[in-house]
DNA sequence: AACATGTTTCTGTGAGTGCAGAAACAACTG
DNA sequence: CAGTTGTTTCTGCACTCACAGAAACATGTT
């Protein structure tokens, strides 16, 4: 049986509240919390008892976990069950989150306001303002897309680098502009 | 009537899901597009008979969008209702949104955060493990906080320069690091 | 093959939200 | 100051989603 620390039930709970206004299920982010916090992989009975939620809601919300691959199955010496654990390097785990949310949600997007304005083409007069804000609104996201995919390819030491550099980036642009 | 185009109606009910998978209100967000594709302000009776919903959930969601700060009350010449219009340029809208989102969403998850920090210190050696995982948490949180105000901070025209230069950054990195 | 252990899928219930319509409220107009 | 028009708040229903518990399904063991 895990014991939580008061830290970690804070903790938990609060990851729990925020994947909630953020789109996700409010037990997928406690587990996730869990396994975050906790030091060993657990199985899925344990992070039942810890966090007293059904059994089968926990199954589905590490199938959903995995989905996202931010939890992943491990094993353990004399035990045939399944452990779990999470990412623990925060960097490549809000990476990873980011990378599957512009999959699932703004790639379909692009699509369709590419779609969107191929349509207004054939509709004259009457699409004219609507062209002109989605043409916006498409090349806002295909830009943001393309600096994501490209920051993404950096070694993440030089992200990491990058991002810390903050208020000296202004210099550069400076200079670059 | 606001009569709407094949085009708009599609980006509406898209724009509407979209915002549901990221923790916002369908109707709400749907208003919105409607307002972004609208080439004049309108009334909230005109939204009503547009989306068709009622006339109520379109005050709420009004007010939600005011809240943000996406959306704003303008008076058209002899007519005393109120009229709405969106933010119409889009970087500023995302600006504004993630500005809100941070407040609303990050801030208080880095004083969580800080918290949870203080609170381990007192809880020995049971804590340790969470402190450092926090710890990390926390420093990610506040590295791109920081860097969001800083990019923030900038120009908007240079902001945009500066994501619009996509992959010479790399090179730029590469001197600067 | 029976049993033991673990996992996944299914089903029904409950809580939370979204939203329509009514009622209350405010602001103007003649 | 009655009447008109517009806005906001309230009330309750409906729908969705989350989730518990049961049932079904696997896999391994003796």
């Amino acid at each position: 049986m895990v014991k939580l620390t008061p830290v970690m039930e804070k903790f938990i709970l609060h990851w729990g509240e925020m994947g909630n206004k953020w789109g996700i299920n409010r037990t997928v982010a406690q587990i996730h919390a869990l396994l975050f916090l906790s030091p060993q992989p657990l199985n899925a009975e344990e992070i039942t008892e810890t966090l007293q939620v059904a059994r089968s809601n926990v199954s589905n919300s590490l199938k959903e976990l995995q989905g996202w691959g931010i939890v992943r199955v491990v094993h353990v010496m004399g035990d045939r069950r399944d452990h779990f654990e999470s990412l623990k390097d925060v960097w490549q785990m809000f990476q990873v989150i980011l990378d599957e949310r512009k999959k699932r949600e703004c790639e379909p997007t692009r699509v369709l306001l590419r779609e969107c304005l191929a349509d207004a083409e054939k509709g004259g007069e009457a699409e004219r303002y609507s062209k002109e804000r989605l043409a916006e609104m498409l090349d806002f996201f295909e830009t943001m897309m393309h600096w994501y995919e490209d920051m993404r390819k950096l070694p993440s030491g030089a992200l990491i680098k990058f991002v810390k550099m903050g208020g000296r980036i202004k210099k550069m642009l400076g200079l670059a502009s």
